[in-house]
RNA sequence: GCCCCCGUAGCUCACCUGGAUAGAGCAUCUGCCUUCUAAGCAGAGGGUAGCAGGUUCGAGUCCUGCCGGGGGUACCA
């Protein structure tokens, strides 16, 4: 590799390889040499021993092949803070978005079916993405494609009309209906002509037969109170409810476009289009008795959508397991030559499980969000009584300690990987956790309030000076990078993981001790001093109530 | 069978897309509250990164094969 020949770019070569070393000891920033080895001809080590020799050695250092670079405390200090204060929580905003617009899908539960832990994974990466894009600048648009049509209503109508009974339904409505479509599956195993029942009757619903679309719209109407009720606990939106029933009299539509590109082939009565060329398995359209299939709808759902928006982007945060669904629909708007096939993104996430076992409403096999909300709030509640009995707002705090613990254990694992529900690990609120970023949250809001004072711009910053607060100023310098990092990779774990990383950062500094190993308090006596570290803390609390914003998870000022 | 994902400490997870001695938390053990919130902090033990090759100055990270787990694979969503 050559070096670039001018100086802009040679800034530009050293800036993209500057690495943060892993023992801090080392510098502050490092610049490995290999990259240089190969045009210069010599070693690393040799590289950066001259290089080093021609900087200023109170600055920089050669160590091996690396360049280690030191920074003065004071100066970050003076540059950061401002900066921060001046921003308060648009710090880290930016304007790459401007004008554009992403489409968000994401929660989507089938209605009929309780809300269950499962369903809050990508309810919470979906909500959080929508504001990550919204801090970059774009507009996002939150749309929440419920499962509402498919050839489960035709189950859950056979089943309501052959046991339901509307007093019942009436008083639990969901809990109801969950208890019949077990029970539907349960005796479809011992009577398969329920089976062809139900497709009856969902074909009936899409012709529009009285008494389907009656029980139908029934069933709509108490899940989304229901769902409205969970969403409300959460604090989650939506621009758009608009689920696959949306579509029906769009469908005709999509079969034609796709009919007039020549895509439509028949394949055992059915209509498909054939995607063998591309190693997939035929995109279904229409069963062989007309009815549609959920592909169809996502495919009027993509034209509605782009016509509606003229989105730059639409993000599908949807699991790992309808992969290859999305693979074939997003096949079939390239093959029509739509200008937007490629802003087409499946945001994909790993199962949650239960003792190792995917949670299968079918089988009864489901964790309802709200029990476990329910169960966290109480262990919450009963900490604060202990910890700290004069607390005002008890069960909003209980409440929103709960929602932390419960966001956090889906938003603090990479999206992809399966997450193992456990009552244990949820109901933990130590270590890396929710509560624990709540709880350093309150500890600096506590802080702000005993100051009691406006926090002042105008601090020596020369009096910033400790490692402790070198590394927090450092890290509270990436959180823009982090965002951007976050957005890019539809992955807001990292912000997770960042926030982590500044409570506990944080946490030492407040407890860091003096050589006698007598504590060293943030507010003392001296003015200055405490005002310069002040000004600090206040940043940490706003960047720290950003982020938590930003995961969706609330930032309580006392708990 | 074919395709996709995962495999890192007893457990749950990181390692910022190839860099220095693989880091946290939980659990276990030891310290630290005459309280700027102990839901915290400091410390100890704990590792053949599934296995075997390959690529290169350098691999947990990229490639190939195998093993183990999960998912998908035409009228479910």
């Amino acid at each position: 590799m050559a070096l670039p020949p001018d100086v802009a770019g040679l800034e530009g070569f050293i800036y993209g390889r500057l690495e943060v070393p892993r023992d801090r000891t080392m510098g502050d920033f490092a610049f490995p040499a290999f990259s240089l080895a190969a045009s210069l001809k010599e070693k690393p080590a040799e590289i950066a021993r001259k290089v080093a020799a021609q900087l200023d050695p109170a600055q920089f250092s050669a160590a091996g092949p690396y360049i280690n670079a030191v920074l003065s405390v004071s100066e970050i200090a003076a540059a950061v803070l401002p900066l921060i204060h001046g921003q308060g929580t648009a710090f880290g905003n930016q304007s790459v978005g401007e004008g554009k617009k992403i489409a968000i899908d994401y929660s989507s539960p089938n209605i009929a079916k309780p809300f269950g832990v499962g369903h809050l994974r990508s309810t919470a990466i979906g909500h959080s993405l929508y504001r990550i894009y919204e801090k970059l600048g774009y507009r996002p648009i939150g749309i929440n494609h419920l499962g509402d049509w498919g050839t489960q209503f035709g189950k859950m109508i056979v089943a309501y009309r052959k046991w339901g009974r509307d007093d019942q339904l009436a008083k639990e409505p969901i809990t109801y209906l969950y208890d019949l479509y077990v029970r539907f599956h349960a005796e479809e195993e011992k009577d398969p002509s329920l089976s062809e029942d139900a497709r009856l009757w969902f074909k009936k619903l899409e012709d529009g037969d009285p008494e389907a679309v009656r029980l139908w719209t029934l069933f709509k109407e108490y899940s989304l109170t229901e769902f409205q009720r969970i969403y409300d606990i959460l604090g989650i939106t939506f621009d758009h409810y608009t689920g696959e029933s949306f579509y029906n009299d769009r469908i005709e539509a999509v079969m034609d476009i796709l009919r007039r590109a020549g895509l439509v082939t028949e394949s055992q009565g059915a209509q498909v289009v054939e995607l063998e060329p591309y190693g997939m398995p035929a995109c279904l359209l229409k069963k062989a008795d007309g009815a549609t299939l959920y592909a169809t709808r996502e495919l009027a759902g993509i034209f509605y959508r782009y016509e509606t928006f003229h989105f730059d982007r639409a993000l599908y945060v949807v699991g790992a397991s309808q992969q290859e669904h999305f693979k074939q629909v997003f096949k079939v708007i390239e093959l029509l030559g739509e200008p937007y096939a490629d802003k087409l993104v499946h945001v994909e996430f790993g199962w949650i499980k239960f003792k190792d076992q995917a949670m299968s409403t079918r089988k009864g096999n489901i964790i309802f969000l709200e029990d476990v909300i329910a169960t966290a709030e109480e262990k919450a509640a009963k900490i604060i009584r202990d910890k700290n009995p004069g607390l005002p707002n008890l069960e909003a705090t209980a409440r929103m300690i709960a929602l932390g613990a419960i966001l956090f254990a889906d938003l603090g694992v990479k999206k992809h990987k399966d997450v193992n529900f456990s009552w244990e690990e949820v109901l933990n609120f130590e270590g890396e956790t929710g509560p624990y970023l709540q709880y350093t949250h309150a500890r600096l809001s506590s802080l702000i309030r005993r100051y009691g004072r406006p926090i002042a711009e105008a601090v020596d910053f020369g009096l910033i000076s400790s490692p402790e607060e070198k590394e927090l100023l450092l890290h509270l310098y990436r959180f823009g990078q982090t965002v951007e990092t976050a957005a890019e990779r539809y992955e807001p774990n990292y912000i997770a993981e960042y926030l982590l990383e500044l409570a506990a950062v944080f946490n030492r500094f407040y407890q860091r001790k003096d050589a006698e190993g007598k504590l060293v308090k943030i507010i003392s006596d001296r003015e200055d001093e405490t005002g310069a570290r002040m000004l600090l803390v206040a940043a940490v609390r706003s960047v720290l109530n950003e982020g938590l914003r930003l995961l969706g998870i609330p930032a309580p000022e006392e708990m």
